[in-house]
DNA sequence: CGAATGACCAAGC
DNA sequence: GGCTTGGCCATTC
């Protein structure tokens, strides 16, 4: 496969502690690609169901996902599984980075 | 190969 | 201070 980029997400995305959570530009920093976020999100909508994709969220710690398959609601569940607490504001979700994001 | 897409980001209005 | 615009970049059409 050609796909070497969306690859490197899904590993590195494996390997978020359960506990914690990433941005996407954090993401394509860590891949040695700081613009390449929007790359990222496009990965993570591929989605193949064997990464903890809802770790993931966008640099406000927003989950502003827009899939049938992974509605927000199931994104919130999973991340409460994960022991990180979400906060619901007005219909949209955000995590506190201050207290969750991943430290590399 | 050129144009379009998208779960992003930063700057502008 | 919320909404729009343009720029990013890898992948798909």
């Amino acid at each position: 496969m050609k796909n070497y980029f969306f690859l490197q997400v899904y590993s590195l995305v494996k390997k978020i502690p359960r506990w914690r959570v990433a941005t996407y530009s954090q993401i394509a920093t860590l891949l040695g690609q700081p613009r390449s976020a929007q790359a990222v999100g496009w990965a993570l909508h591929a989605c193949p169901d064997n990464i903890p994709w809802q770790r993931v969220i966008n640099k406000a710690g927003m989950i502003s996902i827009i899939n049938e398959r992974a509605p927000k609601t199931l994104q919130v569940a999973l991340l409460k599984t994960d022991g990180i607490k979400v906060i619901k504001n007005e219909g949209d979700f955000f995590v506190d980075l201050k207290i969750y994001r991943w430290l590399k």
